[in-house]
This record gives structure tokens, C-alpha cells and sequence, in this order.
DNA sequence: GAAAATTATCTCGATTTCAAAATTATTATA
DNA sequence: TATAATAATTTTGAAATCGAGATAATTTTC
């Protein structure tokens, strides 16, 4: 069987799939009881605090396949939550921006997010918070040669 | 504005989104090499090391909506990987358990799993990971009230 | 012991996502 | 300036997941 460092990483990938998973779960119901789904709410919530961004780099920045951009903006797009802008300088590019009714779904939805965010956690004290922090922070890196 | 605990929960939700997602694309596609998709190689690996279990059982542990339990204990049967034991106490349960050639796949993938996972955690010290693995088993627990 | 409530699984339809190919535009090269 | 290579987006078809309802079996309650 495996040694000791890989025994001890994998409890770790265990206990940190769990933790995301338990979280997002709740996070979802949140962002679905408000009409949007986990990908939308993302895309929307990318331009609203990230200004207007290129289609290629939403996908980039929320890891998604370019077929799927294409069919979340689209959806965005029917509700009126974002339009598009043909770029002035390169005709293949494509700029997603948020609408005025699209930044007022965000404020509705961002503050019970965050609310909803922090009770999750409030099982851990600032200072774990901290250390946790951290530590992820390493884990979360564009991952080493392998 | 939110506050500082709140902002502190959102940063800590962040960089655990990103620490799971980035590990899980690696993790994932050293599965797919091997002809399985994550959920599929979730269900056999929990049957390879826990048992045979109740449908629902696999459902409650792997977070999967009944719906696609059947989905996936189909797919897995085709492929001759696990069969379909009626339990004889009670008509309505089913138990899903790994065949001889399930047994093989597991065998075949799981070390080479188990040392990407090593690898792409190895940017923590062996101390670092058992302070993560506390915090985050706090983390991942039930969900308090809310 | 019959009716009601619960539990387990499956079916079906809709949604979401991806992968690969197609289209259109730009940039580099010869 | 053609031609080739690269890049951004869209289209298409398939796979995966979910949710609601259907079916069947068991347990609880009266």
C-alpha cells in the first residue's frame, strides 16, 4: 500500500472535497433560489466586479469549455442580465457587460451570498480562518511539475 | 459593505473553491485516462474499499441525486464493473457490489491516483497538512443551523 | 389488519456541460 | 499580397446530472 505522505494527502484531498462540497451545496440553493444557477451567478459575478471581459476570458477565469460560455451568455443574455459588445479593435472579439438590471440582481443576491458564506465558516475563529487561508493559498497554485 | 468576518469568509471560500477545483482537474483526468468518469470511479472506489452498499447509500456518500445513482450503477453494470444484488430482507433495497473485474480497474488505477494526489499536495509539509486536515474536517461537517 | 406515511428505486424530461468541428477574423510568413 | 497559422466565437451532438413523479415495498398508526 502507500506510504505515509500519501496516505496523509489523500485524507486531505478527502477532507477538502467534503468541505467544498458540503459548502457549495448550501451556496447553491442560495444563488438557485434566486433564479440563477452556480454558472450564471459566477459569469454575472465576474463582470460586476470585474468590469466587462471578453468571452475566451470568462472561461478562463471560471473554468469553463468554450461551448458552454456560448450557451451561459446566451442565457444571461434572453434575461437581460448582460449584452454584448462587438470589440471596436478586433472584429473576433466579443465583450460580455453586465446590465443595470443585472447589477441589481447581484446587489440583491451578494449580500445573503456573503451572509450565507460567513455562517458556513463560523465554525472556525478569525485566526483559523487565517491559517487556513494560508494554507490553501499553496494548494491552490498552478500546480508543480508532475 | 460586508464586515471583516464576513470578507475574511469569502476570501477563505474563494481560495478553497480554487484549491479544490485546481486539484480535481488534475485528479479527474487521470480517471478519464483510464476509461472512467470521477463520479463512476467515486462509486466503484467506494465499493473497492467500504463493501458492497444500498443504492442510496452510495447516493447519501457520494452526494448524487437518486435519479443519477441509477444512471451511473447502469453504466458501471454494462461495463461489467459492478452487478446488482437484491437484498434478501428487504424487496426494495438493492446493493450495488464490485465484480472481480470492477476489483482490477481499481487496482490498476488507484496507485497512480493516489501519487498524483501526493504530488500535487506536495506543497505542504507533513505538518501543514494535519493542521489543513483539522480545519477543514471542521469545515466539512453537517452544516450548523441556518 | 387496513389505511396512511415512509422509504427505495426507477423513469422521464429538461438543463447543463463538454468536445470536436465549423466559421470568421487576424497575424505571420514567404 | 497571397498563404498559412493562429485565435475567438458559435454550432452541433452527446454525455451527465437533476428534479419531479411513478412504482413497489415496508413500517407506523389507528
Amino acid at each position: 500500500m502507500e506510504n505515509d505522505s500519501t496516505a496523509k494527502s489523500l485524507k486531505l484531498f478527502i477532507v477538502l472535497s467534503r468541505a467544498f462540497k458540503a459548502i457549495n451545496e448550501h451556496v447553491n440553493k442560495v444563488i438557485q433560489a434566486n433564479g440563477l444557477n452556480p454558472t450564471e451567478f459566477a459569469v454575472l459575478e465576474l463582470l460586476y466586479h470585474k468590469g466587462d471581459q471578453p468571452l475566451q476570458q470568462i472561461g478562463a477565469k471560471i473554468l469553463l469549455a468554450s461551448g458552454s460560455i456560448t450557451y451561459v451568455v446566451d442565457k444571461l443574455e434572453q434575461k437581460g442580465l448582460l449584452k454584448r459588445i462587438a470589440c471596436p479593435t478586433d472584429r473576433r472579439v466579443i465583450y460580455a457587460s453586465i446590465t443595470d438590471e443585472g447589477k441589481n440582481m447581484i446587489q440583491d443576491i451578494f449580500p445573503e451570498h456573503a451572509n450565507q458564506i460567513d455562517k458556513l465558516m463560523s465554525s472556525l475563529n478569525e485566526s483559523e480562518k487565517d491559517t487556513a487561508i494560508d494554507l490553501l493559498k499553496k494548494l491552490g497554485l498552478p500546480a508543480g511539475k508532475f
